[in-house]
DNA sequence: ACATTAAATGTAAGCGCTTACATTTATAAC
DNA sequence: GTTATAAATGTAAGCGCTTACATTTAATGT
């Protein structure tokens, strides 16, 4: 591989000017500028990005941490921000944190250790205490889908609390009364946010909210099997179910299926997060879109414009939830 | 942060032994050790992998080049490699090709030069000219799901014959006799051994293979539900549809309901990849198993064995299919 | 033509490590 | 106590760039 002190050898200059034109900033004449590129063509000539990042003390590379790599969720999201940084020369380092707390900090720790210029981070079980400590140290990052009040310029967020009230309006707004909800864990805040505009639209309808209907989940499929199976079992009846994900809601199809519930006539099922496998289901999952590719996106603008001072579209940091009609909500 | 000269400062030792200590190969006493592990410690010490790299010239990273990065195929896949290489300390750049001639050559470029020790790809679009001519280069890689004879012994392969002769075989098995196909693009080497295959079962039981049951589709959704449509309206009437890969199966079951079909009892179908999205459609998808992450697994173990001298399990390239009965073939 | 200033280029010191080689120290053999 | 040999440590030269600063060259004004 030819270094830069063959390509100024070739075409007769310093070293630092080939530096010059390569990083096209300082002064350069244009005579010399077709010389150095005329040089660096004739000897197939590429930068060693590892050199200029140890001189340069820049690696243009950032970290992403993601819980998992597979799923229909972080796939849109890494898209989104591959796609926004490619263009810029910019690489992707790419880390799952599995919500486990110990890994997601293991894998702070190896992103960091490989010098990235910054972080965007999808993380669930490490604590606002370590994220504040975090923010201290010498390696900016950015929030996706997490909410602390020190650091709120730099989370991005879907306003959960809309979403989950856009969902219940509808399924109410379809003449339905009763209606059970299974909620991701109590002390993930999007669960809290989405069961918060569950209630809130409850109550604009003058109906009271139940505990009897609610079944708390994890966010997985299995537990909208058992929730469905165990609200089925309780005394209360219902005509819908509302599920905090849809991951859970094609749990709970299953469920539904194996009770011998023929969809959506004898019970409507409302999803949240339009996964894309959200079309493929039967009957077509009615949900609430999280734009998450977009917000993906916004992230890696975000590092762009704050860590690289680079032109960008403005930023924004709070997302809107949209209702997507489909076929899992019945009138009643 | 504190760098390996002030290490070896407050270990009162040279720079050469806080490196050894590190790469903990050399001969060291064990009193020195301690004492520069305890000086580490003490300053928090962590080594920039950057200057490690240019210095030992070893960036400890291997890029990662698929389609896309989001749809079902990739997640498991890029799962079993970053899991693979997060415990070995390489971490992964990823870079999407989005098979397209152009973009996959950007791609490659662009991971080149970001100075990977390898590289890991699944590209469709470049040519075997094309790759032939970059194994001869510096940084060595791997292939998954493409063969050149050329380069055979690092090409990671599903037996894809074998899986369109399984999925053939098994609706042949329930009493099918009338069985139209949506292949892939013909041009695509995978696409034409699963026809091959599916030619193979046919002969096995003596049915001729009618050229009109054949629709060539993309492999994308929509030219399943396309094709689905357009074998409806020819005249040679069939009771099951084989797709060559689990999207197609999918649009084709939409296309199904479209046409007033039930499913499976008046049209049975079969899809290819056992992709997770399978079990969750209606009635749940018969398919083929392509076991993408342990291929994954594999390119990464490729990697760590060739380039990093690493012990692994024994490499391997060729994988076997496997036959998936659920709920979308019905008994003729 | 000369001084003044700006533009273009060169010089050389790092960036934080690794590693070949040189040197010192400990261990063993006689 | 020597000498031979191995183990432990140190020295210093890079790795391929960037960049502050110094120097040269060109442009401008008078």
């Amino acid at each position: 591989m030819a270094t830069i002190y063959e390509v100024s050898k070739l075409a007769g200059v310093s070293l630092a000017t080939v530096s010059r034109v390569m990083n096209n900033n300082a002064n350069v004449s244009d005579a010399t500028r077709k010389k150095v590129t005329a040089a660096m063509d004739e000897l197939g000539y590429r930068p060693n990005s590892i050199a200029q990042s140890l001189a340069s003390n820049c690696s243009n590379s950032v970290g992403l941490l993601v819980s998992e790599l597979q799923g229909p969720f972080y796939g849109p999201m890494m898209s989104g921000i591959e796609n926004t940084f490619r263009n810029q020369g910019k690489h992707l380092i790419i880390a799952a944190g599995h919500s486990d707390e110990e890994r997601e900090k293991q894998g702070i720790e190896f992103l960091i250790s490989r010098n990235c210029d910054a972080l965007i981070l999808h993380v669930e079980a490490v604590s606002d205490d370590y994220l504040i400590k975090l923010s201290k140290g010498r390696t900016p990052f950015v929030l996706i889908n997490r909410y602390i009040s020190e650091l709120s310029d730099r989370c991005i967020l879907l306003n959960n609390i809309k979403g989950g009230y856009l969902a219940t309006k509808h399924v109410l707004e379809q003449g339905h009364k009763d209606i059970a909800y299974i909620s991701g864990p109590a002390w993930k805040q999007d669960a809290k946010d989405r069961l918060e505009g569950h209630k809130q639209a409850l109550a604009e309808f003058n109906l009271e909210f139940d505990e009897n209907l609610l079944f708390q989940g994890d966010f997985m499929e299995a537990s909208g099997y058992e929730g469905l199976k165990a609200l089925h079992q309780q005394t209360h009846p219902f005509t819908a179910l509302i599920c905090a994900n849809d991951e859970m809601a094609v749990g709970a199809m299953a469920s539904a299926r194996d009770l011998g519930l023929t969809l959506p006539k004898q019970l409507s099922i409302m999803g949240y997060d339009n996964v894309f496998f959200t079309r493929h289901v039967y009957p077509q999952l009615t949900t609430i879109n999280y734009p998450i590719n977009e917000m993906g996106r916004m992230a890696a603008d975000w590092v762009l414009n704050q860590v690289y001072q680079k032109q960008t579209p403005p930023l924004q940091t709070l997302f809107e939830p949209e209702l997507i009609v489909r076929h899992s909500i019945s009138q009643q």
